[in-house]
DNA sequence: GTTCCGCATGAATCGATAG
DNA sequence: ACTATCGATTCATGCGGAA
């Protein structure tokens, strides 16, 4: 956590982006936060061309002249140790996959970002639809940039058991079913925890099963809240800040919250704002755990 | 299947190439081979396979100038309405991703390929190791080129069987199902729900989930059948021509022989192509899977 | 208190039709 | 011609109500 001395006593206090909404374009926000602030940024920015009635469409061919900007604030806001993690995919256009998040890559490469690695997320519940000429679309990348060769990263915090619970792990650390256990005495999650105690654990791979989430949110992106949940797990310890600069409906911000780590969430559709603040005012700090 | 005219007899006889292996470099065999000669090329150069030490290596900066005029061969020996399967993964450099893939997609689109997919193969068994940065990598890239917007799919040959969820559904189809669909397609209501009644079998997705195949063959790829036989079924029909460029042990003609296709092969190393020769000879014409 | 079961919905894409 | 809009297609999941 970075900690500000306060002007008048000297003494530390809590900088004023922490666990804080910013109901505002993250081009407004961004440049008035600090070097070096935050220990991970996690995001799923607008696809191209997506969700335009809410957010205007970036046209394919501008992607990258839009997001490069951005880019280079989150690159100067992030801690020199930290990590970004970018979930994207390309759109098709015109019957073949568009390269602007190939181009983003390398554009982001050039800016300065180490594209340290691409984890493949599995939506085990993709869109449906049939083409002639292609399935349905089950993955997305989630791009991990990096500042230095050096950055922070807990594996042990995922680690997953082996045996039958291997084929659905992550489902099975749905924050949904977390949610369910805790609400039912407490004893639910935490029972199981203690039962994994003495077997072998292994640690994952760089493929995560996840299925979207369908409904509950008046959002039309399907990022499920435990997939930042897991990169805010392997990227970040307790007290920590998490930031993601296309909040939505505050899925990274719940997931941070619900682990014992603070937050900065920006986003400028009022609407989505309200709807994180509801969605945070019913978060216990730590239930997710 | 492409057709020549003997020169002697004026009867049609199998062209010279099909169902042969050539011990020799592909820069050297493709440019002997005619036009619009294949329906399907299927392969795994080197560095998605790790043969580099069998192949000299071929530098990370130097990749894209070296596969490119292959490429070219590759596109003009391509029937128009063939597709191009290429399955590769990026090495590790200096502990970030290399960019010779995102390049190579770039190039060969600027050679005039059009990048119609992106496959994601899950390797369900993945090499084990541990590192401080980064998790075993489990996935890989299938990217699929074709020349022309139009090709030959035959997505029927590759369905699955629906999920458990269907048992439940379709025991009792929804009545707003059928409101749903009525709403929709107007007066397509009674078609769509006998569409979905006694239905067993569903489209894939674009993710294959498929285990390497370890140390069975003397070749170090890990570069199972049913990779090649499922993309052979997808977009190719029996007694058509299957060409892999960097053939190895063979693995893309055996899964061609074993689905009643022909196949060409070509494979530098004298080695690697005696193996295919022996697991060919072994493998009888239309064995399945 | 479990389990079962019905049901809405989703970062989609293509082809045809209209301007 | 070239762009914008619209209908058709399709499947896994979590939630809530019922047994």
């Amino acid at each position: 956590m970075l900690l500000l001395p306060s002007p008048e006593t000297g003494v530390t206090q809590e900088p004023p982006f922490r666990d804080r909404l910013y109901a505002d374009a993250c081009e407004n926000i961004l440049p008035t936060l600090p070097n070096d602030s935050f220990d991970l940024i996690v995001t799923s920015p607008p696809y191209a061309d997506r969700r335009r009635h809410t957010y205007g469409g970036i046209a394919p061919d501008d992607y990258v002249r839009w997001f490069l900007p951005l880019a280079a604030e989150l690159k100067r806001v992030l801690k020199p140790d930290g990590s970004f993690i970018l979930n994207i995919k390309e759109r098709v256009v015109d019957g073949e996959r568009h390269t602007y998040v190939l181009e983003l890559i390398m554009a982001l490469r050039q800016q300065g970002w180490r594209w340290t690695e691409e984890y493949c997320w599995h939506k085990k519940n993709c869109y449906p639809g049939k083409w002639p000429n292609r399935f349905r679309d089950s993955w997305e990348r989630c791009l991990h940039f990096t500042r230095h060769k050096d950055f922070k990263m807990y594996q042990e915090a995922v680690m997953v058991p082996v045996g039958e619970w291997a084929g659905s792990r992550l489902k099975a650390l749905s924050a949904t079913d977390k949610i369910r256990d805790e609400s039912r005495a407490g004893s639910g999650f935490g029972k199981n925890v203690s039962n994994w105690v003495g077997r072998d654990k292994v640690y994952p791979t760089n493929v995560l099963h996840m299925a979207t989430e369908v409904s509950n949110q008046r959002h039309s992106a399907a990022f499920p809240v435990s997939l930042p949940a897991w990169f805010i797990q392997l990227f970040t310890r307790e007290g920590d800040l998490v930031l993601d600069p296309f909040m939505g409906s505050g899925t990274t911000a719940v997931a941070a919250r619900s682990l014992c780590r603070h937050y900065t969430g920006i986003e400028k559709e009022a609407d989505y704002c309200d709807i994180a603040r509801q969605r945070l005012a019913t978060t216990a700090w730590g239930s997710g755990l």
